[in-house]
DNA sequence: TATGAATGAGTATTCATTCAT
DNA sequence: CATGAATGAATACTCATTCAT
C-alpha cells in the first residue's frame, strides 16, 4: 500500500474503501465502526479526516456522482438526438444492473436531506444538483445550436431537474413505471421539436 | 348494556385533536404519550382505535389532505384558465400562511416513505397520490373540452404529479424559487396551448 | 344452545369453549379478549364467572387433566405389569399426536408457577399433583399385592412424581430423549423386582 | 495508542459486581440501567461487553455455578460413601443459608428457559447440565471402582439429573419436604448397594 | 346480568462522537 | 499521528382488570 501523503488523499482512500459498504448497507445502517474496520483504521482516525458521519458519506457519494457524471457524459456524447440525450439523463438512475443500489442510496440521501436537520446536507445537495444542471444546460444549448429544439427556454433545465427529482421519489411507489413516465414526459415536452429532429436524423 | 362507541368517529375525534400537535412537532418527534395527553385519553386508549403510531399519523394527515383537497377544488372552480388551475395545483403547498407547516410535515412524510421500511406507508402514499391525480385528470379533461388545451395526452397528469413531487423535494434547497419554477414549467408546457386559450379568453 | 342454569355450569361451558384456544396460543398469548370472543360473551362477563385470568386458565387445564387422568386409568387398567403401568404414567405426556400441545401448555404452566408470584397457582399445582399421586399409590399398592414388586416403599410414589416433573422440564433440552430416559429410570428402579414380575408374567 | 482492555476480564468484572443485584432482584426485575449503575459504568458500556441482557445474566449465573461446582466438589471429596456424595449433589441447592436466593434465581431461570423463547437460553441450560453430569459420572464410576455400588448403569447419571431437576421444580410446592424426598429417593435406589457399602465402611 | 370502553406501567438497545493515552 | 473504550438519550406497545351503564 502506498504511503499516504496528505489529508485529501487519505480521505479519498478511506472513501474508496467504503463504496461497496455504503451500497450494501445504505446510509443509515452504515456505522462508523464498520467504516473504520473496512478502511483498516481506528474509529478515532476517521474523525481525523472527516468532520462527522455526514462528511464521510458525502465523500463516498461524491465518488459515485463522479462515476455517474462520467457515464452520463459518455452516453450524451454517443447520442445524436436531444431526446435521446435527455432520455439518458432521466433514465440512467433506473437502468438494469447495479443502478438500483445507487438509486437506493440516493433515495435514502434525499430522505435524510428532507428531514432537514442539516445545513451541510442541503449545501451538498445543491452542489450535486448544480453539476447535473450544468450538463443539462450544455445539452439544451447544443440542441438549440443544432436546431434540434427551437428554444432552450421552452425546455428549461430547471424544470427538467425538478422532474428528475420527482421521478426518483415517485419511483418508490408500487405500480409506477419509470420508463413509461419518462417517455410520456419527453413526448409531451418535445412534440413540436421532435419532428424537426427526426427530419435531421433521417437525412 | 355497555356503551357502544362509533369507532370511526372516535378515530376522527382523536385525530382532529392532534392536528396542531403534528404540525408543531412533526412526525418523528410526535410521541404517543403526547398524543394521548392532547386527546385527553389514556395511552392504551389510542391503541384501541389505531393499530400503531403510523396509523394515527395517517389519520391526522388524512384530515389535512381532505382540507387541502377541498381548498384546491375551490380554487380550481374559481379559475377560468387551465393554466391558472394547474398553477393552483402546484402552488397551493407553497402559499404564504400556514402552508409551510403542512409542507414540513409532507416533506417528513416523504422522507419516511423514502426510507422504505413500511409497506403501509407506501400504500398510503399511493392512495394520496391517486386522489390528487383524479383532480388533475378532471382539470385536464375539462380543459380539453373547453378547447383550452389541444390534447390531454400532451399534458399527462402523471408527468404533472411527478413534477409536483419534485417541486416539494427540491423546494428544500437554498435558492430554489418555487413560484418561479412553477411558472417556467407551465410556460414550457403550455406554450402552444396558451395562444389558443388566450384567444378564447380574449373573446 | 341450552339455557345455562348456574354459575358452575357456565364456568364449564366457557372453559370447554376455549380448550382449543389454549392449546393453540398457550397460556401467555391467550388473552381475555380472545377468550370472551371465542366463548361468545363479553369481556366483563368472563369476570362474572372467573376471578381472574389464572382462574379461567385453571378451569381449562382442569378439563385437560380430567382427560389425561381418564386416559391414564384406561392404560393402567389395560396393562399387566407394574412396569408397563409406570411406563404409561411417565410416557403419556410425550406420546405422538396432540400430546405435545398439552406438554407445551404444561411447561408454560410450570414456568409461570416457578416464577412464584401466585399463591393460587401453587395451590392448584399441588392439587393436580395429588390427583396423580393417588393413581400412582394405587398402582404401587396393587403391584405389591400382586407380588410384582417387593415393597411400595422402595418405589415411593413421591420419588416417581419428582422424576416425572424433572422429565417434563428436561425434555425442553436439545438431545434429551425422553423415552430413553424413562426406560433407563425404570430399569434402574425395577431391576430387582423385574425378575420376579417376569417370573409371574411367564407363568 | 489507545488502551486495550481485556474484554474477557472486564466481562467478569462487571458480572461479579452484579452478583448481589441478581440475587436480590431476580432475573426479570433486573434492569440494564441498574446493572450499569452497580457496575459503575454507562449503559452503553454494558453492550460493549455483552450481547444483550441474556448474555450478562448468563455470565453472572456462570459465576454462581462455578461457586456451586467448587463447593460440591469439596463436599464430594469430603464424603466417604457414594450415598453421601449423591446426597450432597441433590441437597446442596436446598441448604440453609444463602442457598435459597440461588435457588430462587435457578427457578426463575428454569421458568424462562421453559417459556422456550430463546435458543441461547436452552443452549446455556444444556451446557450447565453437562457440567454437573460430568461430576455425577465421576462420582458413580468411583463408587463402582470402590465397590460401593454394583453397577453404574443401575444408577444412571441421567436419571439422577432428571430427579434433581424435578426436586428444584417441586420444591416450590407447599408441604414438599426436600430433604425427606431426597432421602426416600436415595433409599429406593441404593437399597441393595447400601448393605454392601455399609459392610465396606464398617471394615 | 351483561357488557366493552378505558386504562397505564414499564425497559432494552444503538451508535456517533470524544478524548485520554 | 492513531486509537478504541466509554457514553446515554430517547420511545412504542400490551393486556388484565374495572365499572358505568
Amino acid at each position: 500500500m502506498a504511503i499516504i501523503v496528505n489529508k485529501e488523499e487519505k480521505r479519498r482512500h478511506i472513501a474508496l474503501a467504503c463504496r461497496e459498504l455504503l451500497l450494501e448497507y445504505g446510509i443509515n445502517s452504515l456505522t462508523i465502526s464498520h467504516i473504520a474496520q473496512t478502511a483498516g483504521v481506528g474509529k478515532g482516525t476517521i474523525y481525523e479526516y472527516f468532520e462527522n458521519k455526514e462528511d464521510i458519506v458525502f465523500e463516498i457519494i461524491t465518488t459515485f456522482i463522479a462515476d455517474h457524471e462520467k457515464k452520463l457524459l459518455e452516453r450524451v456524447a454517443g447520442s445524436d438526438s436531444a431526446r435521446q440525450k435527455l432520455f439518458h439523463f432521466l433514465n440512467m438512475l433506473f437502468e438494469e444492473g447495479d443502478a438500483h443500489k445507487h438509486l437506493k442510496v440516493y433515495k435514502e440521501f434525499l430522505a435524510i436531506s428532507l428531514m432537514g436537520e442539516s445545513k451541510e446536507m442541503l449545501a451538498f445537495s445543491l452542489q450535486c444538483r448544480q453539476r447535473f444542471m450544468a450538463i443539462l444546460d450544455t445539452v439544451l444549448h447544443e440542441a438549440k445550436t443544432l436546431g434540434q429544439i427551437i428554444s432552450p427556454e421552452a425546455l428549461c433545465a430547471n424544470s427538467f431537474a425538478v422532474f428528475a427529482t420527482g421521478l426518483v421519489v415517485d419511483s418508490r411507489l408500487e405500480g409506477f413505471h419509470v420508463q413509461h413516465e419518462i417517455n410520456l414526459f419527453l413526448n409531451s415536452i418535445m412534440t413540436m421539436n421532435e419532428k424537426q429532429s427526426i427530419k435531421k436524423e433521417s437525412k
